[in-house]
RNA sequence: GGGGUUGUAGUUCAACUGGUUAGAGCACCGGCCUGUCACGCCGGAAGUUGCGAGUUCGAGUCUCGUCAAUCCCGCCA
């Protein structure tokens, strides 16, 4: 390399005018016109025009004639001024240009899978294949700087506040409860296996019996579960715990962490504190415990409606414990039956038998279940939901959280479908008062709603043992525009209290002492009240790039089959390997 | 584990109700062009219609299976 760069193609500007200088790059377009052509030069910093006239020696006009996109080349040239009329103002270099006086080949491209310049040539597909080539484009180069300003922002927050980064290590155990594990084979002792972290939880914990009253670190997690849009095999989680707290400390500085972050990576100032609503205020007025406040639409109890109503599928949820719910959608009454249906189809993959409705307009129902409603019934739910004219209203009748989860995403649907979002605003909120428990109806037990380490709430204490779903615990999630973005609690500091959780659990003596017996050791000396929060951060990085799935803001993510089309990952591994792990493939069909 | 959508040239898409030699834009190759910036103009090459069966005189199109991508449900302490 004989030309190298002392200045950068997107930073030109017209003070360097009359400067001679080097630039390297790729070509991301070029256009030959015969005797002049111009090549636009492209380096992290952006695009600048680069000239090459005719009057240059032969050899290298040969070469420049024959560039194509993506080549990497070096120029020397000077800066100049363009000329009257032939400025670009939808280019930030579009005044200048540089005229090649020096020319150097580094490397010839290939014709690409995809443009780099234009994105949409290639399916996500073919550019999860081709990742480095896809990391060049200006929407993913934006969102991988968007991605280390958040990291650095984070990082600067937290230190300034006091907080300790601390590793902690990828090879542990795996545990009963929470997600699948993926596993590590030991070849040095064979037979066993290590778990990959699904979080550092238990780690933090014993930092903060060591004393390290503040630990923070940007961790990568792994769970085996199933992919989602929002959901990735190894992702990243800003995990945070301190002592000697409670929660309004940790939200706090978690609130004022979140402000820095989008203050410093997209220039946006967020509004502190967020509100807070409990768990059950989030499931009957929004159908969600992470909720989208960025439009109303209000989930109401309409049972005094439904008693007087003689419709027999009200009437028999009540009698089957179950509860009658409705959702207003203003101007729905103009939805056609198709509409209606697909939001009927759309309700059955939550778990409902149907989706009821009814229209009001001019006046009276219509269509649905009108037939059912009588003046004093219909008189009760005009005034409940104050209904005017054009109105929908859709009914869930069955148990509490199907009905509510059900018009939750009917709700969040309509919301998107409606265009109710305003996509430049920022909603954030806390959901607390979480149940400590949920049940499991496959398994036939209880297990912990977010980790088996959360401290129920003090005066719930006495249900644990006779009535655990009365137990609400001192668990809090964050929640923007709709997405769960981070969670945490306060957590058992105790070892007596903790063996009484996993009790709860059914899990027993033992396996907790193998499992969790060095956490259960450690809380014998002296473990300080403490609680913590973890963020997904790549969710985060998500909405602060505006991307509607994380895959966009991680340089080389994994497929919803949890593969990497580039790498080709997972793979099998050759006989000799296996041997060494004392390992044999048998796949059942 | 289940449901929806998709798979056609390097690529993005088209191809009617099952019917001639599967078309177009971009990219690529060749030629022309001194102020372009999605440069333009002329020409060319490019296909195992994801894969495998089946139905049919005939399948890109219909059926079944399979693979892959994606969205969702379950799952995700």
């Amino acid at each position: 390399m004989k030309i190298k760069r002392n200045q950068l193609c997107g930073n030109l500007n017209k003070d360097n005018i009359g400067e001679t200088v080097k630039l390297n790059g790729w070509i991301n377009t070029r256009r030959v016109l015969g005797g002049i052509t111009f090549v636009d030069l492209r380096d992290r910093y952006g695009l600048v025009q680069v000239r090459f006239d005719n009057d240059l020696p032969e050899n290298i006009l040969t070469i420049v004639k024959q560039l194509n996109m993506e080549d990497v080349i070096a120029v020397e040239g000077e800066v100049q001024h363009r000329p009257e009329g032939s400025t670009n103002k939808n280019m930030l270099t579009g005044e200048i240009e540089v005229v090649v006086k020096e020319f150097e080949m580094l490397n010839k491209s290939k014709p690409t899978p995809f443009e780099i310049k234009k994105r949409e040539t290639g399916s996500e597909n073919l550019r999860l294949k081709y990742r480095y080539l896809d990391l060049r484009t200006e929407k993913l180069q934006k969102n991988i700087l968007i991605r280390h300003k958040a990291l650095q922002a984070t990082r600067e927050f937290l230190s300034n506040d006091k907080f300790m980064e601390i590793e902690t290590p990828f090879f542990i155990k795996s545990t009963p409860e929470g997600a699948r594990d993926f596993v590590v084979p030991s070849r040095v002792n064979l037979g066993k296996f290590y778990a990959l972290p699904q979080s550092p939880q238990t780690f933090k914990q014993l930092l903060m019996i060591s004393g390290f009253d503040k630990y923070f670190q940007i961790v990568k997690c792994f769970r085996d579960e199933d992919l989602r849009a929002d959901r990735q095999p190894e992702f990243t989680q800003i995990d945070m715990e301190m002592s000697f707290i409670d929660e309004n400390d940790i939200q706090k500085v978690s609130e004022n962490m979140l402000k820095t972050i989008f203050s410093k990576t997209i220039g946006k100032e967020i509004v502190t504190p967020f509100p807070k609503i409990t768990y059950e205020e989030a499931m009957e007025k929004y159908g969600s415990d992470a909720p989208d406040t960025r439009f109303e639409m209000i989930i109401e109890n309409v049972e005094d409606f439904a008693k007087l109503t003689n419709f027999k599928v009200f009437h028999s949820a009540l009698e089957n414990d179950g509860v009658i719910r409705a959702l207003k959608v203003k101007n729905g009454a103009e939805f056609s039956r198709k509409n209606i249906d697909e939001l009927t189809e759309l309700a059955k993959t939550y778990g409902a038998k149907g989706l009821a409705f009814v229209k009001y307009k001019e006046n009276e129902f219509q269509s649905g279940i009108s037939k059912f409603i009588d003046e004093e019934s219909g008189k009760v739910l005009i005034e409940k939901l104050k209904l005017i004219d054009n109105d929908l209203v859709l009914f869930m009748a069955d148990k509490w959280n199907v009905s509510l989860t059900v018009l939750g995403s009917v709700r969040k649907h309509l919301g998107k479908k409606m265009g109710l979002i305003d996509n430049s605003e920022i909603s954030a909120l806390w959901v607390t008062n979480f149940p400590l428990f949920e049940y499991n109806e496959e398994e036939n037990r209880y297990q912990s709603m977010h980790h088996p380490f959360t401290s129920p709430n003090e005066e719930d204490w006495q249900y644990l043992e006779n009535n655990p779903k009365k137990v609400n615990s001192r668990a809090y999630d964050i929640v923007i525009n709709g997405q769960e973005i981070g969670g945490g609690s306060i957590r058992i500091h105790s070892q007596e209290k903790q063996k009484r959780i996993f009790s709860a659990l059914n899990i027993s003596e033992e396996e907790a002492k193998q499992k969790f017996g060095f956490l259960l050791n450690a809380f014998e000396y002296g473990a300080p009240p403490h609680g913590g929060i973890a963020f997904g951060f790549d969710r985060l990085v998500a909405i602060l790039a505006g991307e509607p799935t994380i895959r966009e803001v991680i340089a080389f993510p994994k497929t919803t089959t949890a593969q990497s089309l580039m790498i080709g990952s997972p793979d099998i591994i050759d006989e000799k390997q296996l041997k060494e792990l004392g390992l044999k493939i048998e796949i059942e069909k």
